[in-house]
DNA sequence: CATGAATGAGAATTCATTCAT
DNA sequence: TATGAATGAATTCTCATTCAT
C-alpha cells in the first residue's frame, strides 16, 4: 500500500528545487556559468550533487532553467509596466528602462549573463532566445510609437536590440569595473532612460 | 657563455609571438574562448605547447593580450575615421559606427567575444578595459558634438557605453541565432547608424 | 503491538518478491545485467527501491537469485526430457538439446546473461555454479550412454562441459551479431544437435 | 628549429603504449572489464590517468585494442598450426585446440573475456567480430575435413562455433571454481581434445 | 631555446544503498 | 511496512602547466 506523499515532503521537495535554482542563479551571477560547478552549485544548495540531478536531468539544463526564471521574470514586470497607461510611448519605455535598470543595479551580474558566452553551446540557442524574448517587451513599445506617429520609422527588431545593448553595456561598465563611477547610479539610470528615449524618438525629451 | 641575440633570433621570436597571438585570435574568432585551449592554438601556430609559455605566462595572459591586440587595432581604425573631415560630429559618429558594424558582420564572433564571459575571472577585469577603451574613442565624438551645441547635453560617458552596447547587440543577434535575420545587413547596418545617430543627437538624421 | 502475519500478507509478501525476480530476470533478458539497475527493477516491479532491500539484501545477491531461479527452471525441464523413455541415450541427448536450444532462440538474452561477465565478481562464483548445475543434466545423459556401451568411454564432466559450451556459444552468436544468419534456426538448432551427438557417440547419428 | 625525436624517445612512447595495453590485459584478465578501470589501468602501468588518453581516444577504443591483440595473437599461432604438416586433418585441429587449450590454462581469465559482456555496448559488435575471426581457424580445418571426406558434412560454421564454445567453457570452469578438479590439466586437455576430434569426425579417434 | 609527453586536479554524471517519514 | 529522496564515492574524460630531453 503505497504511502500518500505528505503535504511536508511536497513542500520540502519544491523547497530543494527552488534551493538549486538560487543556489545556481547566485553563483552565476556572482561570477559567471564558470563558478557555477555542479559541486559548488549543491554545496550552496546544502545538498548532495547526486540530489541535483534528481532535479534537472543534466547542468546544461538547470542552466536553461535558471535564465528562463530569471527573464520570465523579468519580462513579466516590464510588460505589467508597459501596459500601464502612460502620457507617451516615450515615458512608456522609459519608465520600463529605469524599472529595469534600477533592479540591474542591484543584482547586476545576473543580467550581465544574459549576454555572457555560454559553458555549453547546448545552452547558447537558449540564451539567444532569451536576449530575444527580453527584447520583444522593448519592441512592442517602439511598434506601437511608431505606429501612433510618436516615433519616426524605424526597424522596430533593431531598435529593441539596441536599446537591451545600450542600457546592458551601460549598466554592466560600472559594476564590472567595481571602481566608483563619475556618474551616480541615479543619475546613470536618468542618462540611460534619456539616450533610449532620444533613439527611438529622435527628440529631446523634456 | 652568453650568445648575444642576433637580429635574426629577435625577429623570430617576434615573429613566433605573432604566430601564437594570429592562431589564438583567430580560434578565438572561430569558436570562442572555449575552443582556443592552448593545445589548439599551439598546433594553429606551428609551435610546441611548451612554447606558448615562453612568450606568454598563461592562457590568461595570452587572452588578455589577444583581446588588447584587437581592440588596439580597431580603436587605431575608428579613431582614423573620426579624425577625418566629416560635415558634421553626427555624420562622424555615423562612419565610425558604420565602418565597425562592416567589419564586425564580417568576422563576426570576435566582437562577439568581445562581450563574452572569461573563461576566467582574471580577464575579466581587463575585457572591462578594453571595451572601456573601446568605448573612449566614441565618446571623442559625443564630447566634440555636445561641446559644439550639435548634441544636446548629455553624460558622453554613458552615452559612449550605450553606443557600444547598442551596436554590439545589434550586430551579435543575428550572428548569434545563426538564422537569416528579416533585414539584410545592410539594412542592418543603416538602422543601427541612426538608432546611434538619433540617440546623440535628439534628432531623426536626415 | 505485534500483529500476526496473515495469510493475505504472506502471500503479497511472495508476490512482491516474485515481482522483483521477474522484473530483473526480464531487464536482464532484454539488456544484459547493465540494463537491470535497482532503479530499473524497482520501477518495472511496480515497487520503491527500498523495497527491493527488503526481500533482497544486496543488489548482488538478487542477481544471484534471478540466474538460480531461471538454471532451477531450466534443469527442470531437461531433467524432464532425459527421463522420459527415448531409443537411445544419444537420443535422449539430442532431445534435451533441441529442447534448450528452441527455448534459447525465443528468449536468447537470458541465455546470454548465463555466460555473462558478472557485474559484481561476487556473483561470478556463483554463476559458475549454475552453470555446474546445468551441465549437471547433460552429465547424466552422457554417464548413461557409457555405461550402457553405447558412448565411447569418456570424461563425463569435461563431456558435459563441452556439450553446454558448445549449443551455447553456437546459440549466442547470431544473436549477439543480430545479423541475420547464414543458417536458419531450424537448421542451426539440427546442426548443434548433431554436433554433441557426435561428440559423445563418436559416430554419425543417422 | 624542431628537435628531431630520439631514438630514446620512440623506445619509451611505444613502450608506454604497450605497458598500458598489457596492464588493461591484465586487469581484465583477472577481473573482467569491470576492474579495469581507467584508474586502475593508469595505475597499473605506472603512468598518470591522464596519459592514456595520448595514446587512446577512450577507455572503449583501449579495451577493443586488448580484445584484438589477443585475438590476434592467439589466431597467428593457431593459423600457424594448421598449416603446418598433420596426418590427418582431425589431428590439425587436435593440435590447435590442445595448443589453445594449454596457453588458456596459463592465463585463462582472458579467454573467458573472449565472452563476457562487455562494460560498453560499442565494444560488443568488436567482440563478436573477434570471435568470429576466432572461430574461422577452426572453421578452416573442419572445411578441409569435409571436402576430403575425412569429415561428415556438416555446417562448418555452426561446427567452428560450437568447438570454440566447448574448449571455452571447458577450460574455464575448473579455472573459475578454482577448486582441484576430479581430473589434472593434462588428461581435461586430452578430453576437450577428444570431444571435438569425435564431434567433427563422428568417429573416435585412436 | 624548443619540444611534447606527462601530470593531476577537477569536471559532469551514475547508482547502490540508507533512512526519515 | 513501504516509500523514494538523499547520499557520496566512483567513473570517465579534459586541459593548463611543467620539465626532461
Amino acid at each position: 500500500m503505497a504511502y500518500r506523499r505528505s503535504a511536508l515532503m511536497e513542500e520540502r521537495l519544491a523547497d530543494n528545487r527552488d534551493r538549486i535554482l538560487r543556489a545556481a542563479r547566485s553563483l552565476i551571477a556572482r561570477g559567471g556559468f564558470r563558478e557555477a560547478s555542479i559541486n559548488a552549485v549543491s554545496a550552496k544548495a546544502g545538498l548532495s550533487t547526486g540530489a541535483i540531478y534528481r532535479y534537472f536531468p543534466s547542468k546544461t539544463e538547470l542552466f536553461v532553467k535558471v535564465l528562463q526564471a530569471a527573464v520570465d521574470h523579468e519580462c513579466a514586470i516590464l510588460t505589467g509596466i508597459i501596459e500601464e497607461q502612460h502620457p507617451s510611448h516615450a515615458q512608456a519605455l522609459q519608465a520600463a528602462v529605469e524599472s529595469f535598470s534600477n533592479r540591474a543595479l542591484e543584482g547586476p551580474h545576473l543580467a550581465y549573463a544574459f549576454i555572457a558566452e555560454p559553458v555549453d553551446p547546448a545552452v547558447e540557442g537558449h540564451r539567444i532566445e532569451c536576449r530575444q524574448q527580453f527584447s520583444n517587451v522593448f519592441k512592442k513599445v517602439v511598434q506601437r510609437g511608431v505606429a501612433a506617429g510618436e516615433f519616426p520609422p524605424q526597424s522596430v527588431d533593431v531598435a529593441a536590440a539596441c536599446i537591451v545593448g545600450a542600457f546592458t553595456e551601460a549598466l554592466i561598465r560600472p559594476v564590472a569595473s567595481s571602481q566608483k563611477s563619475s556618474v551616480s547610479n541615479k543619475r546613470l539610470v536618468k542618462e540611460i532612460v534619456q539616450f533610449c528615449a532620444r533613439a527611438v524618438s529622435g527628440s529631446v525629451p523634456t
